[in-house]
DNA sequence: GTCTATACGCCGATAGAC
DNA sequence: GTCTATCGGCGTATAGAC
């Protein structure tokens, strides 16, 4: 299942509705899933039960939204705080995002391939979230550190996320075949020498 | 304007609406789009003259499609006629790339960030489609001839492009301020050295 | 607070006059 | 072949019975 929305307790059936709302949209799309899906999915009789938990159908997918980034968020948090070098956290973080994929698909399609703008006007995107600036803030400080090379560290970032990223949805896509995790050696090893200051010549 | 849609020169009221759709389409999503929309967008005084060029609203989207990959394609067999080296075949590709962000930007949203599936089902991922794949064949040629290191063409062109579609995408969302062709040489520089056997080290 | 019934709007699509 | 009128359906949302 989708790991308790990787960290909430699934215990009462606005649960139910986010879970079932998270496989839906993520497998077909926000607009291809109308309500009547998801409490179907959700296991509710009525329709009009959703109503008794969220507002509209916007309100689903925001609350999902926030769930997901805030999680991320806190976690980016706890590696910054685990690790000190800018190497160790950008490792620790593309673990995290590989094991993600293995284990709740699901939410990195929704980070990653949907185009949730389309749906919640006000989402910036990806690299402007607050989780995400935080990697931009651990690119700062490894240039300043001398760990990584002298570039801007927004592109720098972009060019780290574009490898470890494209690798991951070639894997939700199916593109790739094998777990995410097998290609996490090669992809960290290539995204990072991206950006190290002392990059393994091959 | 869409650059004719890259090649295709407009003639009737068709290429109006295909026009018009790929602007809307692009920008607020397909299913954000109406047929009123389009119709408006495209100059016409009524819905049912769409209909005179298109059975239904997918339809649109279909012949969008084929035009933008059919073209890809083109230019693809183009440029493996025009150069001999991997290396130059993936840097004409890449100028491609980068020529077609600035001056159409829509039709590389089409390519990049819309989920053309939602609407497309039998749509496949990126690079399964035939233009793309003609990548992964310039890549297992680009590793027999000793240009590019030994490792699974599929890959390699995944991390290759996701240096290279990321930075395009963050241009095409405002993340990058400046115009994709100001990072051109950095961005070709960093996917090239990511899969090139003599790595140029910094 | 659960479910039935239903309202309401939007949109894709068509019929048919001219 | 252009435009008016309208259909049919789906999907969101609500009202209200129990």
């Amino acid at each position: 299942m989708e790991q308790e929305l990787h960290t909430i307790k699934r215990t009462d059936e606005t649960d139910d509705i986010l879970l079932a709302a998270l496989k839906l949209f993520a497998e077909q799309g926000y607009f291809n899933t109308s309500l009547t899906d998801i409490a179907k999915a959700a296991g509710l009789t009525t329709v009009s039960s959703i109503y008794q938990s969220f507002n509209n159908k916007q309100a689903i997918a925001i609350k999902l939204n926030d769930m997901i980034f805030d999680s991320l968020n806190v976690s980016i948090d706890d590696i910054r705080r685990r690790n000190q070098k800018a190497s160790e956290q950008l490792r620790s973080f593309v673990n995290l995002l590989f094991k993600l994929t293995d284990e709740a698909p699901n939410i990195m399609r929704f980070l990653l391939v949907m185009q949730t703008n389309e749906f919640i006007p006000q989402q910036k995107p990806l690299l402007e979230t607050p989780a995400f600036t935080k990697v931009v803030k651990i690119m700062q400080a490894g240039i300043r550190a001398g760990e990584i090379r002298n570039i801007d560290p927004l592109l720098a970032t972009g060019f780290f996320l574009g490898v470890i990223n494209n690798t991951l949805r070639m894997v939700l896509s199916g593109e790739l075949e094998k777990n995410a995790d097998a290609y996490q050696p090669q992809a960290w090893l290539a995204a990072w020498n991206l950006i190290a200051k002392k990059s393994t010549c091959f």
